[in-house]
DNA sequence: TGAAACTCCTTACGGCATAAGGTATTGTGT
DNA sequence: ACACAATACCTTATGCCGTAAGGAGTTTCA
């Protein structure tokens, strides 16, 4: 259900999650041929957990999706713990880049924000990976980077924003898995789900609107689309003001 | 008995949550006395996870903080699950909602958001508390409706908004929690472990400046003290950020 | 031709959630 | 007064988990 960090050598860790830049020199040839690589061993291990969640998984799932049996990845990766980072910076690997040349810095965070947004929904258990202490591999380091290349050509002042935006993005990713996992888990759509949740609310608490008058009040009114769409719209929305924020904060009237 | 896969029976979480509000019907007094109730194992339970986190957290180790053996808090609580759904929503109990009177909107906002933050560092574990589903009890709701009174009087569309503070409140939490977990587990001062981390960095990646220049730059600058200061200020200043967006969608120019 | 270095395996340990079932305690119906 | 139903709590057991320990087979170097 949620993954705690214990300590960890952060040394092994780094060095793990930074390998292809530095040329292995403990590496002797003797013995037999490695028949993993710890990439293949990382890929596995995202597959599995794109497939049933951080819950389902485990060591020994890892190894049997590569015919091995759970021990023998102690052989390229220290921990659990070590594995899971490594699954977490590459999970960032492919994030499009994608630089519309220069259509504008508020054009760009949003097609930033966007590609963000759609690797956590493709990766959901990187919402659940804790940062006990933060771990930066290279991908994240890259997905950083290419927000502080955006905001450096604005003058603004980057910790805030860049902060606010991954907490906004995150949160969102939240938002949108957790109403797509409530849809699935029970098997009845989302529509379905929310008005038996409802029902259920009418019948425990049936003083419900007098005690939250502004939450019934919101649960009311119309929205546009399904559940999940809301979701997103939310995250649409609130990029839009945060941004908004940041343009006053650029402009000064 | 029938046992639905994976996640809680929502009927028998929401029952347990709301139970306040109904009387158990179906409460005989047969039996020897109960010498537990659920609101004292929920407080242990709260006790464990603030103290040792969710890691050290295990329905053995609240049994044995009361006395009991795992297997007795199974009378009161269905499962796992459930009793951590009890734990969240009570740590959401005492959140001060403070309502300056009338010191304008923002004021209040900025004070719902600040309470909210204290809550998530007093027990750090709501942040890893995955929610596979959304549970409201009444405590978390009370919070969501304080924050829509606080919106109700601007008449601004309050879903887009809610839901980024939620996201950057939790998402500075997260952080500030980090880098205090950061310290506390290596034992060192968060100035010194960002220092060794530095050297390492420097030794494993010595082209770092070079394929993260950005990066590079903002690590150099100067900031102003220490580092969960600064992750504090980032909250402080991304809300700022936040709510002028806010503002400037209230009054349009 | 050893010996070293290495991969991968089996086995084992302690911890986890919790199913199953036993025992003691309390009330109810007679 | 007494059987019995209902309940709280316990012990035991099952099948997971991460991973320590150590053994067997493979490859290369001295």
């Amino acid at each position: 259900m949620v993954v705690y960090a214990g300590q960890g050598d952060p040394q092994r860790t780094m060095a793990l999650l930074w390998r292809a830049s530095t040329a292995d020199p403990g590496r002797t040839t003797r013995g037999p041929k490695p028949a993993l690589t710890v990439d293949a061993i990382v890929a596995a291990a995202i597959a599995v957990a794109d497939e049933s969640g951080l819950d389902g998984w485990s060591m020994r799932a890892v190894g049997e999706r590569l015919g091995r049996t759970a021990m023998s990845l102690y052989t390229y990766v220290p921990t659990k713990r070590e594995l899971i980072d490594l699954m977490y910076d590459q999970a960032h690997a492919n994030l499009a880049t994608p630089v519309a040349p220069s259509s504008g810095w508020r054009a760009e965070i949003e097609c930033w924000a966007h590609d963000l947004l759609a690797c956590y929904l493709r990766h959901p258990w990187l919402l659940q990976v804790s940062h006990a202490r933060p771990v930066l591999g290279p991908h994240e380091q890259a997905v950083l980077e290419s927000i502080l290349r955006i905001l450096d050509r604005t003058g603004l002042p980057a910790r805030a924003i860049v902060s606010s935006l991954f907490s906004l993005v995150r949160g969102s990713a939240q938002s949108i898995t957790e109403t797509r996992s409530a849809a699935t888990t029970t098997g009845t759509s989302d529509q379905e789900w929310w008005t038996l949740r409802g029902d259920l609310m009418r019948q425990l608490v049936p003083d419900f609107a007098e005690r939250f008058p502004y939450s019934a009040r919101l649960a009311k009114e119309p929205a546009p689309g399904n559940w999940e769409d809301q979701a997103g719209n939310a995250f649409t929305d609130g990029l839009a003001i945060l941004l908004d924020g940041v343009e006053s904060a650029a402009s000064p009237t």
